[in-house]
DNA sequence: ACACAGGTAAAACGATCACTTTACCCTGTC
DNA sequence: GACAGGGTAAAGTGATCGTTTTACCTGTGT
């Protein structure tokens, strides 16, 4: 593993327990056992860290999200919370910590929602076809998220509930 | 208006649009036309004034949701967000931004999610006697709350999902 | 007339912020 | 065996953090 990829790891661990701004880059260089000088080569601003590790995250979040049916969209969910934990989507948590005037920040996170709404989008019609239309993704996207939100305080019980609806909701338009 | 009002309505505004730990007590001062002096002598620290920011939210969000089925909840929190924007739960975003360490903060917004939680129940079982249980009360819960958190980029239309989505499932177990 | 409550501005507190600089120490290669 | 490349530790940059202190002004009640 390469510094970068070090770097990237111990700043994602920081990040999504402490928060962004909280996390101070002195904490970072120590826990990822570098001089400040050597991270700051490799990744060039805090905020150019922020991103990347976004990114990182995209990348990893999204193979986990790699699935045919909403309902095993769900249970990947359910999987991920269990060994990340869950302290909320750190994508919008980075957008908000920083009010969107992080341009680094902002981009990554635009750009992940898009791809995010739309592998939902062939998710859904992978599984009933295009029965559902928008209004079905919107429902299965707005149900994923708040099965992110609600499981930071209800725990894995706010997934199965949102499992739960978004089987309810596919099964009235199956054909 | 007294002083430690107007101070609440200058820092619920800061925090909100830019975060807390990214708004300086310098600026809120300047914001609210205060000497930090008597900031301090009213309100003690920031740490009491986010945990008095987030009480006034609480106090006024829960008036706005004081409506007796689950559409109107959803009509509510599209007014809501047409009135004050969308930048996700505040609650949730005071905790995740504070990693939980803030007695004051953690205190509160765990407080406010379990009222939360409570009115829900409240609303559903106003809406369909108690024919949907437990489960439903969570259904509309994360409803709710991906609603909160999706219209932070897709809008209100994350909202309407949201709503016809509830209107769906109340449907389903209306006697 | 005078004390006092309650505000002000402005400086100072030590700590920490993101980031840079300086000086040095390995280690593999020609 | 000299020489880079790439790392280190540690000090220093000016700015800003949350908070306190100092000294002063002003309106009100007696």
């Amino acid at each position: 593993m390469d510094i970068k990829t070090k770097l990237i790891t111990a700043a994602e661990q920081l990040f999504d327990r402490h928060g962004f701004t909280a996390t101070g880059m002195d904490r970072l260089t120590k826990a990822a056992g570098f001089s400040s000088r050597t991270v700051y080569k490799h990744v060039g601003s805090k905020a150019a860290l922020s991103a990347l590790v976004l990114s990182e995250r995209e990348r990893r979040f999204m193979h986990y999200l790699d699935v045919h049916s909403v309902d095993a969209l769900f249970a990947a969910l359910e999987d991920w919370v269990r060994e990340e934990g869950s302290r909320g989507c750190l994508f919008l948590r980075a957008y908000s910590e920083t009010g969107g005037d992080t341009p680094e920040i902002a981009e990554t996170v635009t750009a992940h929602k898009a791809a995010f709404r739309s592998h939902i989008a062939n998710v859904v019609e992978q599984d009933v076809g295009k029965a559902g239309g928008d209004a079905l993704t919107d429902q299965i996207l707005v149900l994923f998220e708040g099965a992110t939100a609600a499981s930071v305080y209800r725990g894995p019980e706010a997934i199965v509930a949102a499992r739960q609806a978004a089987a309810l909701l596919i099964e009235q338009v199956r054909p």
